[in-house]
DNA sequence: TTACTTGCAAATCTTTTGCCGGTGT
DNA sequence: ACACCGGCAAAAGATTTGCAAGTAA
């Protein structure tokens, strides 16, 4: 069973390229799905309905910051990253240089380069044949702190 | 950096074993805290607290549902199983330490033992210091056939 | 034009909290 | 006895939905 090479999603230049993207997907970008877009480019981190909603430049109704968020994922433009507890989060499509491992006790997160998990995704992928994408759900354990604490 | 001896949860016997661990761990072991282990031992799957609401032979008001199984955690009882979407599930420790491996195409699971993952555990735990529960979060991915129509 | 979107309000679902009386150890 | 725990009620938090008006393509 051969590795064959992983595609990672591109990432997107800019919001034009987005809005490229989606309207090629047959989707439309309106002014509240470009500021949504914004949110996402400008942020470092995964971001909850809510947080997007607090950092647009013109408010938006909670509603339209999910509905915005559910359209564009289905568009292929923002993907869900799961983190356990707590509300739900996106990121950008290919805003692939984050990969993530929380621990469940202390709730950091590591961010790390997709290249440091490669080899760990081409092992997963000759023992099962499965193609990993850690960029939808994070590695969720315990830290090394918090794994020496149980240890103790 | 080390990987320690992984501490797999030993599985409980019955529900007086689970009681001897509990009052061990400092914690009581009262009615509510018997029927919400009682649900869980019963099903064969991860249950989301509304479900063990409904499964207790007693009714339980949601409130305690939610802190029994705050506190069966905390007491190494009872561990979170996260599914992505929804409400939290809760199941026993050590029972069926399943670990699964997600195709997010066709949504076909594959369920592996969890020493089939244990050099990748390891792995991780060398490169990055963290002891990945992959029992908590599936591996998402493409599995072997959604992955070779993708690269077709 | 026409179908897809938004904003608003209200509903729903999930989980948490305060308080006080009850109970396990 | 004493600290912890359970039930009730209410609140908080997260997300969804109905509907009429607005807008991208």
């Amino acid at each position: 069973m051969t590795h064959a090479p992983r595609t990672r999603p591109l990432a997107f230049r800019d919001i034009d390229d987005v809005a490229r993207a989606v309207r090629a997907a047959g989707g439309r970008f309106s002014m509240p799905r470009r500021r949504v877009l914004e949110a996402l480019f400008a942020a470092d981190e995964p971001l909850t309905a809510e947080q997007v909603g607090r950092r647009v430049s013109e408010p938006l109704d909670p509603a339209t910051v999910y509905r915005a968020l559910e359209s564009l994922e289905q568009l292929g433009a923002v993907r869900p990253v799961h983190a356990g507890h707590g509300p739900g989060r996106y990121a950008l499509v290919g805003d692939g240089e984050r990969e993530y491992l929380a621990c469940e006790r202390c709730r950091r997160v590591t961010t790390v380069a997709p290249e440091r998990l490669d080899e760990i995704r081409a092992r997963i992928e000759a023992d099962f044949g499965y193609r990993v994408a850690f960029s939808h759900f994070p590695l969720v354990g315990l830290c090394a702190d918090c794994a020496a604490a149980t240890d103790a």
